[in-house]
RNA sequence: GGGCGCGUAGCUCAAUGGUAGAGCAGUGGCCUUUUAAGCCAUUGGUUAAGGGUUCGAGCCCCUUCGCGCUCACCA
């Protein structure tokens, strides 16, 4: 470990405190209150005692986040996991010894426990009046300066640590002074409970399917590969969780749900990160009509339970999430959006001059479905900003949703988006295992040309059909791309504790 | 992967090609009710790394690394 100035400095006070028989690491701490109880037992104590101090046998536990000394009083703000009090040290409680100490071995970013009397100090703050206190953990790392002002509950930072690199490299320092970020993983795993919950009450059994895949499937995206030293084996790190989850169904488990990782071998960006965070459900008897209308349940239940409200602000926009959403054809919202009927374009070469003529550049060897896929990403999904539903997918691109009665060229399948974001999938599941071993290999053939993206075929899945699959629907949900939602954050990364970065090279 | 931008003290940022600076943090001093404490003094730099042009490079050029934005990719 390479010490900067401010570290060997610290380094020294550590030895100083050893050469004093005082350890700055001790096995034990005799913390016995969080600071949030001991404001709250004050406040309580001071309603039938105004003007008194509390001495209860309060010791509290905590990291330096301020210090203000004078010549014979001291002031600090230490801060544990539920609140922030303010300490006073003075030389009538300490004695010149313990004062000192304090003065010379105590920094900012120590973890440090303090016990004496609450009382509220002239500017009528809950303060511990401290007579005795003992080093938790020297810090020996400055913590980045940053400096919080509250005025009128609003939080003014005079200074800050925000270079998004350090940050997220260093997401323990971001976290230890940004409250911010701390609220944003609060929030993000309330909203994973409040999923949780409501799949749980509407009869949904949460399981959990394997990571390491010998076949990897349910979604068109490169996986990562890995290998079983004992086994010999070649295996995948799975990019959904849709064909194992649907082989419960087979297997009578009618509702079931799955909120894990996925992983996918493919560009980084404000949206995208390898691995993310990911919601799937299938629901035996139901089609993507009732799942819709879950959807809508789902989002907007997170966040009442989260937010306390349905309309959530985003990028500077209000969103509303109180149901029911928007709905859209596919095929209208295409005609409408750009003037191109997709239904006039059976083959994609003249839907691909159609959209040439339109001054669009779409990649030349696209399949229909690609092409269709690009007039979303372009016309629609930007668009949509308030909850909408985009439904009746074609066929070419849905390898796992099943047909439209009317019109087998389609299938029942919709997409949610909101603030321009793709947020979820969903379809009525194929449960035809004769179609759907068709679909595995026109897939094969459509990406045949094209080995990374190629879609394996998975016998033991159609073997799973083949004992039966009652009609189901399914859906997915990016829970990152939910909760930069419900947090107003426009990069995937600040949603992420440990978000993937770049190695860095060593000298 | 392409384009654009950025990388300077622990943090946030300055610095026409001409002695690398400020605020905060740190250190020393004064101060017994402060809270962005204040006042005085002071330490701290391989300017991301490597190479080049130049009398002289943080600044101009090249290469590499990382980050951001954007495009492409992404059922």
């Amino acid at each position: 470990m390479e010490l900067n100035e401010l570290e060997k400095i610290r380094v020294e006070k550590i030895n100083a405190m050893r050469a004093a028989g005082i350890e700055p690491y001790p096995t034990r701490s005799e913390v016995n209150t969080t600071i949030q109880q001991a404001i709250e037992a004050f406040s309580q104590f001071e309603n039938s005692h105004p003007d008194e101090s509390l001495s209860d046998h309060f010791i509290l536990g905590g990291r330096i986040r301020s210090i203000r000394t004078m010549g014979k009083l001291a002031f600090a703000h230490i801060e544990d996991g539920s609140g922030r009090i303010q300490l006073m040290l003075r030389l009538n409680e300490l004695g010149q010894d313990n004062l000192d100490q304090f003065k010379n071995w105590f920094d900012i970013g120590d973890f440090i426990q303090a016990e004496g009397s609450l009382t509220r100090s002239r500017t009528g703050e809950v303060t511990l009046l401290v007579s005795a206190f003992k080093m938790l953990a020297k810090a020996i790392s400055p913590l980045p300066a940053a400096k919080d002002e509250e005025v009128d509950g609003q939080i003014i930072r005079h200074a800050t640590f925000s270079d998004p690199e350090t940050r997220f490299r260093q997401r323990y320092a971001d976290l230890a002074i940004n409250e911010d970020v701390r609220e944003i993983f609060r929030k993000r795993t309330a909203v994973v409970r409040s999923l949780q919950r409501f799949m749980d009450s509407h009869g949904f059994l949460e399981v959990e399917t394997p990571i390491l895949q010998p076949i990897y499937g349910g979604a068109a995206a490169q996986p990562f590969t890995t290998h079983h030293n004992q086994l010999k084996q070649e295996l995948f790190l799975r990019i959904s969780f849709e064909l194992y989850l649907k082989r419960l169904l087979v297997g009578g488990l009618d509702r079931v749900y799955e909120i894990g990782r996925d992983f996918r071998n493919e560009g980084v960006s404000f949206k995208h990160n390898p691995e993310f965070t990911q919601l799937e459900f299938y629901w035996a008897y139901a089609d993507y009509l009732k799942v819709m209308e879950l959807t809508e349940q789902m989002v907007s239940t997170a966040a009442q339970d989260v937010l306390h409200t349905q309309k959530v602000q985003f990028k500077g926009q209000e969103i509303d999430l109180t149901p029911p959403w928007k709905r859209v054809e596919l095929r209208q919202g295409i005609l409408d959006a750009c003037g191109i009927d997709i239904d006039q374009h059976p083959e994609a070469d003249t839907l691909f001059k159609a959209m040439a003529e339109k001054g669009l550049t779409p990649n030349p060897e696209a399949t229909r479905g690609k092409l269709i896929d690009a007039l979303i990403g372009d016309f629609l999904e930007p668009n949509f900003i308030q909850p909408t539903f985009l439904y009746d997918y074609p066929r070419d691109i849905s390898p796992l949703a099943k047909k439209k009665p009317e019109n087998p060229a389609v299938v029942e399948r919709f997409e949610g988006f909101i603030g321009g974001m793709e947020l979820c999938n969903s379809f009525t599941e194929l449960n035809d295992p004769l179609d759907q071993e068709k679909r595995f290999q026109e897939m094969g053939r459509a990406y045949s040309d094209n080995d990374d993206e190629q879609h394996p075929m998975d016998e033991d899945y159609l073997q799973a059909m083949s004992y039966g699959m009652p009609p189901n629907g399914g859906f997915g949900m990016g829970i990152d791309r939910l909760v930069m939602l419900l947090t107003n954050k426009t990069s995937i990364r600040e949603v992420i504790l440990f978000p993937h970065l770049r190695e860095r090279e060593e000298e």
